[in-house]
DNA sequence: TTTATATATGAAAAAAATTTCATATAATAA
DNA sequence: TTATTATATGAAATTTTTTTCATATATAAA
């Protein structure tokens, strides 16, 4: 069931997870600083940063009390390939959630 | 809550939805050709084909008793641009596996 | 028309993912 | 040391998604 298809999927399907490797595709930043952008619980973010660490999207390194999350090129340069298209088919995929509206007028 | 970035994933993120979208990519398919392929539960595959209609990633039309389904373009060059990458990084996804399996083990 | 084939639907059950909560740890400052 | 800041962890609760089940509908063949 662990197919390639299948672990990338895990791991971007997530809002959270690609908010976090957006912000992290600009610059290094530490869990608090992600906190502040993302408006997320810590203890939140803290599972989700370690779910992008087990599948080595971002790497951690300490610096005094704090840890500096980094983004793998790899991954960056996919978020931005993902991001492109995103916002390339943004007003098609829009169009998708006025239908489900108009679907639940009907009920 | 609904922004372009939830919307894609919506759809993208379910592996059955994915690999439906795959295989339409080749050519327009039937569900009894669909469900073959993908070995999945009539009804199961029925739901998928639905989620993807309502989201304008296939179109439907009726031939005989049978409905032929048909990946739009827009979704066909989105698909084949994430197969890419999901190929190219596949080592590496896979090593994300690996790092889980490890985990594991210790426990 | 009855039967068979192809597909759809809605609700309940099951599974999976996310969130919350309570608490732990690690590093620095006081 | 003790307190504070920054982050992590595991388990329970909640939410979301997927699957299953029972049944419906639509078309064509017999």
């Amino acid at each position: 069931m662990t197919d390639a298809t299948d672990l990338f999927f895990n791991v971007f399907r997530n809002k959270n997870r690609f908010r976090i490797l957006k912000l992290l595709s600009n610059k290094e930043l530490c869990a608090s600083e992600l906190q502040k952008e993302l408006m997320i619980e810590q203890t939140n973010l803290s599972h989700d940063l370690k779910c992008l660490i087990n599948c080595q999207f971002i790497t951690v390194r300490k610096n005094g009390r704090k840890r500096i999350y980094k983004i793998s090129p790899e991954t960056k340069e996919l978020v931005e390939e993902v991001s492109k298209h995103i916002k390339k088919y943004e007003l098609y995929l829009k169009k998708c959630n006025i239908i489900k509206e108009e679907e639940n007028e009907e009920i």
